[in-house]
DNA sequence: CTAAAATTCCTTTTT
DNA sequence: GGAATTTTAG
């Protein structure tokens, strides 16, 4: 536990809480700050140490301070470390992440660009609503358009600041000039809905400070010291906002690490980091090299993996600890397989190792192979948790409440209005809404107040009319209700007003019961809320809905094992990590395969995800795995073969029965190709292989550097 | 208008 | 193989 020395003196803390390096980074005054630190440096500590520093011997006051960090969760847990360091007079800087810390200036600010002070957040999934509904407005065909492409695309273009007016606007590819129609119309409708995206939540910000910069003067005097983790995760909104802030004092403090840049598919540029002394001339640069989290052996291969990148700054970590044990890396015959060696590896160290579950992490690159895990936990009754996002918050019945919320709290927003009006049914279908929008489009009126005008709408029958007259009651019953209860009455006022819950009730099935705790932990959500931050308006709680991910939830001492992508591994670690699918095409991704700066991202989400090991670290690898139902072989991910022998320990498996795997051989025509990589032929496979035959594709890339992608599996025996 | 059936896409990673 | 959406039948 950190401990703080009195008043008065030089340096506040005990010398050796912190190495040398570190104490010159807590210690820099006087010009922008940059600390390259490598995984597991302490650069947590010297953030935290840095801020009580701040305000213990430079009489810095808690407000005076921004501090950026990359999840809720990261902020939270920073803000308590500060708090425990220098009292509760912290409580009073401002901790968040970019999102949080935009949505608060503008809840302040946004007026002066024209929207309501009550805007809502739209999530992905709302985005890709509206530009559905962009689509059909314009006459498009969602087929040749898909809503999600868009949606991506409108955000790149987002994330270079490229506004709708000049989007695609020289484009020759007709799907370019499309987004760019799109974009425009989408942007016009959030407005209407009072609505900001995710990329809003920076664009606008940074918007407001050019068109006042008065309004960016007031919070430059108000953050006079910025300190953002992760600097090398950042994109362009993001750099300009730190810029714009830190401009006139120039206290600012980077954190950041070019080795574990992994976003840059949402518009991080690792550039940031890199160029930040051309950005500030007189920037002090210190670097982090010793680790205090894992063995040297993990150290040493993941840094052997890393060493192939070519575009980073050399650098190598070193640390005190022990060798430890080697990497082991085992081969399975499948998934399910792999799932299951990962349990009864976990049961061993529970067994000799008195590890607890909360110790362990499973890592994987995609979503989709959580299924298998998930299952095998269960078969075996291992405590576990899966960290997937935003899951929670996307549940049917969870969106559908917090529709009604935001719906009680800004009733003009139309996509939330359209969510429930007939949830549950009501019997106002979609022919009776889209006489209603139709109106609604016409008069020039918001969707809600177009319902409220419904005798007036000659195209509706009188049952439809009394239909929309008791669903427009019932809202603006809710909406009183609303004014004199808080947020939790106000839930489980709508279950009951609106029949929900005595729906689920009647269902009696497994599905609706779950359903029914999940409504019940959304409370509990509320509750939680409440404790940590005091009153919780509905506001209040709606942005932390919108803003909060589940690794914000993630808490270290309950006993589970963790699952979580590893994307969502960043910033935590585990005494023993396995990394689950080590195979070419899956990791790294056959996405990111044709481009070797694609490659490097994801040998860094291998660096990642090595580093995050303490103690014990595996990396397994199934020779078939299966796809879309139908299953394929693979070739040992690149970087199993990037870690030299010496630091590997090779695991042999064998089935229930005993009888141990081997290694694919395929045979096409006259030849039998063995297992082998980095030479042959790229094969594109149709078939399962159960009948033993398979029709092969030849496809082709060059004709050197070729190799075997997916072949069938085939046993020898 | 609803519920069941058929079809389609999916899977990179997320604030 | 399965969720999610769209089509069809009642």
């Amino acid at each position: 536990m950190a401990k703080v020395r009195d008043k008065n003196t030089d340096s506040i803390f005990w010398e050796w809480e912190l190495n040398e390096r570190q104490r010159e980074a807590v210690e820099h005054m006087g010009s922008p700050l940059l600390i390259l630190a490598g995984a597991g440096s302490g650069k947590t500590r010297v953030l935290t140490y840095r801020i009580a520093n701040l305000i213990k011997s430079h009489g810095i006051k808690p407000w005076e301070i921004l501090a950026i960090t990359f999840t809720n969760k990261a902020a939270l847990e920073m803000r308590d470390r500060v708090i425990s360091l220098v009292g509760p007079t912290a409580k009073e800087m401002i901790i968040a992440t970019f999102h949080s810390a935009c949505a608060r200036i503008l809840r302040k600010e946004i007026e002066k660009l024209g929207y309501s002070s009550r805007f809502v957040i739209y999530d992905e999934a709302d985005s890709i609503r509206l530009i559905t509904s962009c689509l059909s407005e314009l006459g498009y065909d969602m087929r040749q358009y898909h809503p999600r492409g868009l949606r991506a695309h409108i955000s790149s273009l987002k994330n270079e600041m490229i506004d709708p007016d000049v989007a695609g606007i020289n484009s020759s590819n007709p799907f370019e000039k499309v987004a760019a129609e799109i974009y425009s119309l989408y942007q016009q409708k959030l407005k209407d809905n009072d609505a900001l995206d995710f990329d809003d939540l920076l664009l606008l910000v940074i918007n407001l400070f050019e068109i006042y910069p008065d309004v960016l003067k007031k919070y430059q005097e108000r953050f006079r010291h910025i300190l953002v983790d992760e600097y090398q995760d950042t994109n362009m909104p993001q750099y300009m906002f730190i810029k714009m802030l830190a401009g006139e004092h120039r206290n600012l403090c980077v954190v950041g690490d070019d080795d574990q840049g992994i976003y840059s598919w949402r518009g991080a540029d690792i550039r940031n980091i890199l160029e930040f002394e051309k950005d500030y001339p007189d920037a002090r640069v210190i670097k982090l090299e010793q680790n205090y989290r894992s063995t040297q052996t993990i150290l040493d291969a993941a840094g052997a993996v890393v060493s192939y990148n070519r575009s980073r700054k050399p650098k190598v970590l070193w640390t005190k600890n022990p060798p430890g044990d080697r990497v082991k890396v085992c081969v399975v015959p499948d998934e399910r397989a792999e799932a299951s060696f990962i349990v009864s590896e976990i049961k061993r160290l529970a067994e000799n190792h008195k590890a607890r579950y909360s110790d362990i992490a499973v890592f994987y690159r995609v979503h989709a192979q959580s299924r298998s895990l998930e299952e095998a936990m269960v078969r075996e009754g291992i405590p576990y948790r899966i960290f997937a996002g935003v899951k929670f918050y996307e549940r049917a019945e969870i969106k559908d409440i917090i529709a009604y919320l935001r719906v009680i709290h800004n009733p003009r927003d139309s996509i939330s209005l359209k969510r429930i009006i007939n949830v549950p049914s009501r019997g106002i279908g979609l022919k009776t809404l889209s006489v209603v929008e139709e109106y609604a489009g016409r008069t020039g009126l918001y969707l809600l107040d177009a319902l409220k005008d419904a005798d007036e709408i000659q195209a509706l029958g009188r049952m439809a009319k009394n239909k929309i007259k008791s669903f427009v009651e019932l809202l603006e019953d809710l909406i009183t209700f609303s004014r004199e209860h808080g947020v939790d009455e106000l839930i489980e006022e709508i279950w009951t007003r609106t029949g929900y819950m005595a729906e689920l009730e009647a269902e009696k099935t497994v599905e609706a019961e779950s359903r029914i705790l999940n409504l019940k932990e959304l409370l509990n959500v509320v509750v939680d809320f409440r404790d940590q931050y005091g009153a919780v308006t509905l506001e209040d709680f709606l942005e932390r809905v919108a803003l909060v991910n589940e690794i914000d939830d993630y808490d270290e001492k309950a006993g589970y094992v963790s699952l979580m992508t590893l994307h969502n591994a960043k910033g935590l670690e585990f005494p023993y990590v396995f990394i689950t699918g080590m195979e070419e095409g899956l990791f790294p991704h056959s996405r990111s395969m044709e481009d070797s700066k694609d490659i490097e991202e994801e040998r860094r989400l291998c660096y990642v995800g090595m580093t995050r090991a303490k103690k014990g670290l595996y990396l397994l690898r199934a020779l078939s795995r299966s796809y879309r139902g139908i299953s394929f072989s693979a070739m040992p991910s690149r970087f199993l073969l990037e870690i030299p022998d010496a630091f590997v320990e090779e695991l042999s498996w064998s089935d229930e029965r005993g009888i141990e795997q081997h290694p694919l051989e395929v045979e096409i025509g006259d030849t039998v190709i063995h297992e082998m990589w980095g030479e042959g032929v790229v094969l594109e496979v149709r078939g399962d292989g159960d009948d033993g035959e398979v029709s092969v594709d030849f496809e082709t890339v060059g004709v050197k550097n070729l190799m075997l992608k997916y072949a069938p599996l085939k046993k020898l025996t």
